[in-house]
DNA sequence: GTCTATACTTTGATAGAC
DNA sequence: GTCTATCAAAGTATAGAC
């Protein structure tokens, strides 16, 4: 996934002064994020860290809700495309993804905020965009399960869907828990599940 | 687990009287929950609900999260009680609870939404809460693993404790991602999972 | 001990001036 | 395109009635 695929999450008929402003604010509150962490990220103290007013920031997106998915999309999206080369079997993808992510903790807090918001029936953008989102990496995942079963690098008694569902919620669900309690281990755990998978 | 070992989330000098109307409290809020989902859940709309101002809910408990915190725990420690018999192989105790959590959106949406709290810095009362949750279903988890891995039942070239984390990471992932894609398949990919732990 | 009334502060969102 | 002004709603805290 490259940074031209990244879905352009906000106004649709936006202007191309207006996109280069929009980007230029998702690059600054991202460094918000990147030092302050998802802590106290209202409106008002993401304008005042960019420095322009909180109604401006609702001139470029229409809620919170888009402006925080827009910056976790555009922060998904530059970690993608700094890396070149894509690792082959698809457990590695998810490891070094998480580890990545583990290393940003507001991100993923960011990340866990924004899908439990999701799940709320008023909120509209945000299902949209995780539904998409969980669509697009267990369908890359399971063509990567299916290439490696056929490989026999992975087991192939199994669903390759499954497996491939499987993997984005533990990876999911061990972040979690990995920043609650560190000694969880979140890459010896992932690799072990790397383990489950190989064939017998 | 019992409802006598529930943990009084709360004021923690409340009296008998005060403990009762707190239950009264509780219930009343789980039902609100159940029927209205986790949606609209400021504290003035449950006062409403039950009946009494927000100021009174603020009086046996500290804060909102508190209050909601509570209704989680209580709802869990009700679920468990009503299950007399305790499966014994530690994967059909987690299919079983997910497939019972999924029949009511709401706890899932609370659940996820109050995990999500728990990573913020100022949290308190969430983290403690989630951080003692996670260790101790963990801890019987990995117990009920090394059963079963002496007895054969689930590879024992594995760590246990490594089991027990995704076992549960993939739980929580799962149902995420089932309220967002019903299509997944909860109770059998989590079969899957348990396919994965069987030895060769 | 229990609860209502009330006020304070911050929040997301909108409208209109420049 | 950006701001100021303003609004309604929310969480929180206090005072006091019973």
């Amino acid at each position: 996934m490259t940074a031209r695929d990244e879905p352009v999450i906000g106004r649709e008929g936006a202007r191309p002064k207006g996109v280069a402003r929009r980007l230029e604010i998702l690059d600054r509150a991202i460094e918000v994020f990147r030092e302050r962490g998802a802590d106290g990220t209202s409106l008002r103290r993401i304008a005042e860290a960019i420095g322009v007013s909180h109604a401006a920031l609702l001139h470029y997106f229409d809620s919170r809700e888009q402006l925080l998915v827009a910056v976790y999309a555009h922060a998904e999206a530059q970690r993608a495309a700094s890396e070149c080369t894509t690792p082959p079997t698809g457990i590695d993808v998810m490891v070094t993804a998480a580890i990545a992510n583990v290393e940003v903790p507001g991100l993923v807090q960011l990340y866990t905020t924004l899908v439990a918001a999701s799940l709320e029936s008023q909120s509209e953008v945000g299902k949209a965009f995780f539904t998409a989102r969980f669509e697009r990496v267990r369908g890359q995942l399971t063509e990567d399960l299916r290439a490696a079963q056929q490989a026999g690098t992975v087991r192939d008694d199994l669903p390759a869907e499954h497996l491939a569902a499987l993997i984005v919620a533990a990876s999911d669900g061990l972040q979690v828990q990995w920043l609650l309690e560190p000694s969880v281990g979140l890459e010896e755990t992932l690799r072990t599940l790397g383990e489950l998978l190989k064939p017998h």
